[in-house]
RNA sequence: GCCGUCUUAGCUCACUUGGUAGAGCGCCAGAUUGUGGCUCUGGAGGUAGCUGGUUCGAAACCAGCAGACGGUACCA
């Protein structure tokens, strides 16, 4: 840089694209989010596991950097011994690649939770971070669709436990590749843009999905995107199977999928494994509302074999202009049974449901949850004079012995602006010990939540000043009695 | 990744055809020698995203870059 020596750099403060500081409130929600969607996951019999951030990238599977594009999807970097190293994007693989390494001395089936901040490098949006907690159940060893209906019951507790109006949508991947291969659709990349365009229900209905299944759909900005060109033949049967769902139970739907699929062997089977899950669903008491049967359930991910489930948010949540936000899945899973085998070379069926932290965190703050508490700043004791600031500290550490959270005020400014200074941090009182008090043995404290209430209706100073509202003082021994008191804790 | 819109004070936004910036809110202080709110008064705060070009002169016009937003693609 050609610059006057004499001006030093200063860097822009900034935080990287798709990275954000949580504050008090936000790190509150997402605490309590894992803590009770953990109590739910060790009820049922989940123990907890953590694994590190980085794995090798090898073992996190088809997103592995190249030598020319190393970054695309993971943030990658390479250990001094040049082994290329990845940030995880989830938390399924890391699970499947510690299963590989412990199999043998693991109880199994390994029934394993974990939580934690994942990162992704892709290009971030509202509601779309590069970086984003994730709290998972997954079952490795069992090939039981009753493993399914636990994992499901289990996310369905957890929204319950929550209290988060969602409904789990349930699919199985057999359905669909029994349909399409019995209506002879057997290229891969075609059924995967058949996936693709069914995932696209939800934005296109079905004209557009009908399109994509086709020859392709060009959007309002006039960009094309090439369909899965289908036959003619074929299109039809697959938008049936696809409008299936929507019945009043999960039985109706199964029985109409069985309609669809009457000529598919592999068809049949999947429904199969639907209607057992669906007992099983039953005998937990999991009702008709909370977990449906969708055939138009994607859940794009390759890995999946067998059922998929996505967790889909009933709240209506809109940003500060009054927008509606769509906030999409706030949590999804389904069985994935070669994930282990990439290790291990044997076939190792596994079945897993991931909560959104992040994502739901957020869609909480925006309708401003009931649950959230408002974060209450601690008792504030003000500062008067350099020479008792020992007098000030004896009381702070009084007040915490009580169990109360409190703090003096070691800033530099005058009464008004602590006064001010508590205020700002919500704080429910603040406690003066000046010259006064000293001198008389008391102390003097200030309920500011009732001052708040009483400023409503007072609307000249010199009564407000005079009013001191919420303020007593009294001997300095009852100070922890009355902190209490305001508190609610006696 | 592709297409489009946008970027002026901490925030939300103004500034008639290019003549070197304003408001509201917020913040700080005072009125009120030891008291949050209200009211009034005063104050701080901007190289108009960055870089280059056109011009006597650019926040405004042009180009490149960066970032934000919207759509689309992708999404483990």
């Amino acid at each position: 840089m050609t610059e006057n020596p004499d001006t030093p750099f200063r860097p822009e403060a900034r935080s990287p694209r798709g990275f954000i500081d949580k504050r008090n409130a936000q790190i509150a929600i997402e605490r309590r989010l894992i803590e009770t969607v953990s109590k739910v996951y060790e009820s049922f019999g989940f123990e907890a596991l953590q694994t590190p951030a980085f794995e090798y990238a090898d073992a996190l599977g088809k997103f592995l950097p190249d030598s020319d594009r190393p970054n695309v999807g993971v943030f990658a970097l390479q250990d001094d011994d040049d082994q290329w190293m990845a940030l995880r994007y989830d938390l399924t693989a890391p699970l499947a690649r510690f299963a590989a390494q412990n199999w043998e001395t693991l109880p199994k089936p390994f029934r394993r939770y974990a939580y934690g901040p994942v990162w992704r490098n892709e290009k971030p949006g509202p509601g779309r971070l590069r970086e984003f907690m994730q709290c998972d159940a997954d079952i490795v060893g069992s090939d039981r669709p009753e493993a399914d209906a636990e994992v499901i019951a289990l996310a369905v507790t957890g929204f319950k436990a929550l209290d988060i109006p969602t409904r789990i949508r349930i699919n199985n991947r057999k359905l669909l590749n029994g349909l399409l291969t019995s209506l002879g659709v057997i290229d891969p990349v075609q059924q995967l843009g058949v996936l693709r365009a069914i995932d696209k229900l939800d934005r296109f209905g079905l004209p557009g999905v009908e399109l994509l299944l086709g020859a392709g759909r060009k959007d309002e900005s006039g960009d094309f995107t090439k369909g899965a060109g289908l036959p003619s033949s074929a299109i039809q049967p697959v938008l049936d199977f696809v409008s299936a769902g929507g019945a009043d139970t999960r039985g109706d739907v199964l029985n109409r999928l069985a309609n669809v699929l009457a000529n598919s062997p592999e068809g049949l089977a999947g429904v199969e494994d639907l209607g057992r899950i669906g007992t099983a669903l039953a005998a937990m008491g999991v009702d008709e509302a909370s977990a449906v049967f969708d055939p138009g359930i994607v859940r794009g991910l390759e890995y999946y074999t067998g059922p998929v489930f996505e967790a889909e948010l009933l709240l209506e949540t809109r940003d500060e202009k009054g927008n509606l936000v769509q906030f999409g899945s706030v949590g999804g899973g389904g069985r994935y049974d070669d994930l282990v085998a990439r290790f291990t070379g044997e076939k190792t069926p596994a079945t897993g449901f991931s909560f959104g932290v992040s994502r739901l965190a957020a869609a909480l703050a925006l309708v401003g949850d009931s649950h959230t508490t408002r974060a209450r700043g601690p008792i504030v004791i003000i500062a008067f004079s350099d020479s008792d600031m020992g007098e000030y500290f004896k009381l702070a550490a009084e007040i915490r012995a009580a169990g109360m959270s409190a703090e003096v005020y070691v800033g530099r400014s005058g009464m008004k602006a602590q006064m001010k200074y508590a205020d700002r941090r919500v704080s429910p009182a603040a406690v003066m010990l000046g010259g006064d008090e000293l001198a008389n043995g008391t102390v003097t404290i200030k309920d500011l939540d009732a001052g708040r209430q009483a400023a409503l209706q007072i609307s000249d100073n010199q009564q407000w000043r005079e009013a001191r509202p919420g303020q007593v003082t009294l001997p300095r021994q009852d100070a922890i009695n009355h902190l209490k008191s305001i508190m609610n804790m006696t």
